[in-house]
DNA sequence: GACAAGAACGAACGGTCGTACTATTTTATT
DNA sequence: AATAAAATAGTACGACCGTTCGTTCTTGTC
């Protein structure tokens, strides 16, 4: 009953590191296999179709995004400095990533291939954007932002501010972007107060 | 002579679109043969590779952007009015194209993935951040910015909001994204005032 | 119209893809 | 220790991958 979930995990976990570095499309249950040192056919047990395993991976990442990103900046007091953290937790999360966000390299990939692994995706998404609106609502809350912000526009320009850091970070490796996105930071956070 | 430029021309024009919905990796010989009705050997001779026929492509959607983005942009007046051109431009560029802009796609699929192709694409990328530069640059001369600016700073911001933009579009095809980019602009263009 | 050059085709190659089966091994329960 | 269940391996399948090669058709030049 254990030894099924483990192998599942670690299966999961290689499936997450591949899907990072090569895009989710690109995992492949041969290569899977090879570096779990498995056969093929006993990582596909595991789940039943391709599709299953995409799926899986997202769930699996959407996990460990909560716990890592999410949860604990909740943690942290209301407000610009749970704001601040939930940044720093987000950054942390996509270095510790070898090919960078899942989600964000999802969501190039996925936006015109319909399907469930689509629709798993852009709940994740909406869900994501929610909650940057629900700690906007929380800093109103707690006087460090005015009453009557556009929390959705606020979701727009911190979600922005994170893409723009991604695609610096991972591909353009420019020394200079933590400093932009500390500025650009500075700036949105401002203009709510 | 000009025979076979035409249809070179077709086939990266539908390697293109397919590369905007798919990937650039998921851009497959076969696929192109099907959909350009010819044989699968007959499109391989026009490249001598799948790496050369990716690398075309960017190549091919590099001229499309310079002629449909960048140099409509640079014939409006320099400063704000120029921005906002560009804004413009990238944006109806990225809603023509089926599967959003293939520079962003691309960018996320091979941040991790070392060869020709990545380095065409980061060389892009660069002259793209450097083309941004230049127009903050020319906003300075014009007084619609202050001396002293940080362009490289500014680059950052304008690109992270159309990779916001981007996102928003294509994948969760939000009514608002329109007006939550020109908020976000005004207030980047403020800042730089 | 002959002829060389270029363009497109068709068949085949070794590989890998996802998936379906059956067997074998490992695990958990009694 | 026996046994049922779960996990993994093994093999095979058809489809498609990128690529090669030899052939045929089309083009432009003299």
């Amino acid at each position: 009953m254990t030894k099924g979930k483990d192998t599942k995990f670690t299966v999961l976990e290689a499936g997450l590191d591949m899907a990072s570095q090569l895009g989710l499309e690109c995992v492949t249950i041969g290569n899977l296999a090879k570096t779990t040192n498995m056969s093929k056919s006993g990582v596909f047990a595991h789940f039943q179709s391709k599709e299953n395993l995409q799926i899986e991976i997202l769930h699996y990442a959407a996990q460990l995004f909560s716990e890592g990103v999410i949860i604990p900046a909740l943690k942290i007091e209301a407000g610009i400095p749970r704001i601040r953290a939930l940044v720093d937790n987000w950054i942390q999360w996509t270095s510790e990533l070898t090919g960078g966000c899942i989600f964000v390299s999802a969501s190039a990939d996925f936006s015109d291939r319909p399907g469930k692994v689509r629709d798993v995706l852009l709940n994740q998404q909406k869900e994501w954007i929610d909650c940057l609106k629900r700690i906007a609502q929380s800093a109103v809350q707690v006087g460090d932002f005015r009453q009557n912000i556009d929390d959705d526009q606020f979701a727009f320009d911190l979600y922005s501010l994170l893409l723009g850091f991604h695609l610096y970070y991972n591909l353009l490796d420019d020394v200079e972007t933590r400093k932009h996105q500390e500025t650009a930071l500075a700036r949105i956070l401002n203009s709510y107060k």
